[in-house]
DNA sequence: ACTCCAATCCCTGAAAATAGTGATTTCACA
DNA sequence: TGTGAAATCACTATTTTCAGGGATTGGAGT
């Protein structure tokens, strides 16, 4: 019997999740989280073998929570879930722990199939993403490990800045000097390969790292 | 018996509400589509008497086919379905001939309350969605059907502008003069009350306006 | 101990965006 | 057939961004 934990911030798309497997012989859904914190409080109460983890939550994220679970857990196993193909996400939780990525544009079989791989030790991830990886990997070997991660305060003067905040307005939030945020800014544009900030609001979207 | 076509573009979420309304008495899943145009081409071939329909959708998304579908069968029940609290969606979609509203982050019980009320001919909305249109309605009531909607002009230059591209090269891939470009991007500027290009393409996103 | 990198700060000039006005044409629809 | 909205174009002045160089500090990891 395979105990999982789904975590979703979609109360809808769990439920859905959780019929779907009530039938499925040898796959009990224990737990329901929405969000990354939730789930570390019920893996403390409740036996679990593999967590469904949606990347994109609230509170805390899939990729940080899977983090923590896998050096706690390490036999627990960690399936990854997102909308849009997007290789930051996906290459961050592998390495943070997950021994599988799926979708969520497939289907049922897939998802059983990958529950079922992983939980037997090997690690799966849906067509689509493999070969992204193994495009990025082909291509680029040396920077596939570097890849575009934003720094703390990157990712604060980011949010600053979707939110209509002027350089100098960040900088006055931050309590830092008006250079400091357009440095910031350069590197932003830089790592999410945009040509201004209308690009880069739109890139940091796209790839999940803006809400 | 109601029949009811599930319209989203995740097969997973697809497959999850499939499931869970397996064992509903009274409800049977007849067909599944993954963009409006699919709705639409289903609905031909098949009885429909409610669809669950996703907002956000490729190729055709929910408000357009709710408005074609609402049109052609009158009697046919539709329930909007997104996963952000956006009054723009929501009142574009009761105006389009939804009778009902819920949010992702509601549960089952929600949904089959929803379905049922649907289908008896009345409207169902979720609590929050609720809210949000009776605040709207009372603080607001005159510029209620107004809206800030888009021109389909606007929303080329919103998406070129989202794209990175400079009000100049706007300008020359619309085929049209800098100054319009300008015009568009200050109406856009506030439609969507934004005080500069990073807030637009922010709030272009949180309404759905992209992608 | 050394190296890398995040975070901080600085300067300049050109390019772009924004605010505040104004106007004309076209086209649907009431 | 008139009205209103969308789409088009125009000008000015100020603010903001962007590209291009720099530099220093402190901390984490090897």
């Amino acid at each position: 019997m395979i105990n999982v934990l789904i975590a979703d911030d979609h109360q809808l798309f769990i439920d859905g999740l959780k019929a779907m497997l009530l039938d499925v012989p040898g796959i009990r859904v224990v737990a329901e989280a929405g969000n990354g914190k939730e789930v570390l409080q019920l893996c403390e109460k409740t036996p679990v073998d593999l967590v469904i983890m949606d990347v994109n939550m609230p509170e805390m994220d899939g990729v940080e929570a899977t983090k923590t679970l896998s050096k706690k857990y390490q036999d627990m196993k960690i399936l990854g879930l997102s909308m849009h193909l997007d290789r930051y996400y996906i290459s961050d939780m592998l390495k943070s722990g997950a021994t599988g990525y799926l979708l969520k544009n497939t289907g049922k079989s897939d998802l059983l199939h990958a529950i079922h791989t992983l939980h037997s030790g090997e690690s799966y991830v849906s067509e689509e993403v493999n070969k992204l990886l193994l495009n990025s990997f082909f291509k680029n070997p040396s920077k596939y490990q570097v890849e575009e991660k934003l720094s703390e305060r990157e990712s604060q003067v980011l949010d600053c800045i979707a939110n209509g905040l002027t350089t100098l307005e960040v900088a006055e939030k931050l309590f830092i000097s008006k250079n400091t945020v357009e440095t910031h800014r350069k590197n932003l544009l830089y790592k999410l390969k945009a040509k201004n900030t209308a690009e880069l609001v739109n890139n940091a979207y796209k790839k999940g790292l803006i809400n």
